[in-house]
DNA sequence: AAAGAACGTAGACAAATATCTATGGAAGGG
DNA sequence: CCCTTCCATAGATATTTGTCTACGTTCTTT
């Protein structure tokens, strides 16, 4: 199970690891299952743990007064799920994350990511990616919320990741675009006209 | 001028710099002054400067099919300007970047902020805090985003963040939200009500 | 196989927001 | 100082999106 999180990691920093540097990395990340529905992070608690997803499919979402589901973030196979800013923070987190599927997770503390950043170079650089790569899908799915209508997010949104468009049911699809599922279901029915 | 940027990097991270770190920090970075109105970086170009803000604001905004400005992020006194995506993908840049105020800068290319990273501790983690900051603020506005109404939004922004309210006019601000600036003169007028 | 839940769609109506035009005042440049 | 541009607001109207209810289908669970 380990063998996925070794090559994501330097497939994406394109290096190598040493066998101890693989043997840090696996002492660090403890394999776990989660059956659809269970929680990976309960809104209140704080997030000690970062998640990488080997196998399934999870959503963090804030839930507001009228009791409605907002989702912020969809995770599929080779993604990273935690609550950063209460990881970082150390604050209780406004989000639920759980399994939308069965997912086959390897979880680490914050801590010990920490730690393998510090002794492994290209772990740090990966995480620095990772980093990255999350901050520019936010803003441009940031920038995409501000300036287009619900036709073109959706477009755009099913576009770029058309296997969340497979994998999630539309209502899902929908709060994550911040539209209802009608208007949804209405602008499909649009686009199919063209 | 360069002590505002070394004073904000030895509050963020704790620490203190030796005097060799402090000399390659200042030979990195170039003092820079733009008026009102000039670029920083125009759409098209690939961003190849990180610009610390010792004074001013800036604003970074795309322009859409109908010419309208869609701006994604405001900036004042002590934020980093760049465009992120241009600048780590090496592709060209979708927005525009200029001063809204006449602005001071200190300016760094990418790969000076890589060498300094590798090379200063602190730095490394300053970045790291700043990148982490920058996420953190990306999700909680796309959360706010999707979740809830324009009043609502301007409300929280004007909360977190009286200084931008301040300093930049009331069609930037609606724009930064989503609205258009008719809409915010509205709701505006509603809360006052209150 | 049966029962219940989840899901997508539809239509009627309501609410939020955008668009457009106009106006007066403030701010900035010569 | 005058002139121009920028800015905030207002009202009328159009468009988009949300809300609610209903219905048929598919998927789950027992």
């Amino acid at each position: 199970m380990h063998k996925n999180l070794l090559d994501y990691i330097t497939k994406r920093t394109n290096s190598t690891l040493t066998n101890d540097e693989e043997a840090l990395i696996i002492a660090a990340f403890q394999p776990k299952k989660l059956r659809k529905k269970q929680y990976f992070l309960q809104e209140g608690n704080v997030c000690k743990y970062v998640g990488f997803i080997v196998k399934g499919a999870m959503r963090q979402y804030s839930i507001d007064d009228k009791g409605v589901e907002h989702i912020v973030q969809l995770f599929i196979e080779n993604w990273w799920a935690s609550d950063r800013e209460s990881a970082v923070m150390l604050t209780p987190s406004k989000y639920n994350i759980d399994a939308w599927e069965d997912t086959d997770l390897l979880i680490a503390t914050t801590a010990d990511m920490l730690d393998l950043m510090a002794k492994i170079p290209s772990f740090g650089q990966m995480t620095r990616l990772m980093d990255e790569r999350s901050f520019i899908a936010s803003q441009r799915r940031l920038n995409s919320a501000i300036s287009n209508t619900a036709e073109k997010r959706y477009q755009e949104f099913a576009d770029n990741h058309p296997q969340f468009v497979q994998r999630f049911p539309q209502h899902i699809i929908a709060s994550y675009l911040g539209i209802t599922k009608d208007t949804l279901s209405r602008v499909r029915k649009q686009a199919l006209k063209k």
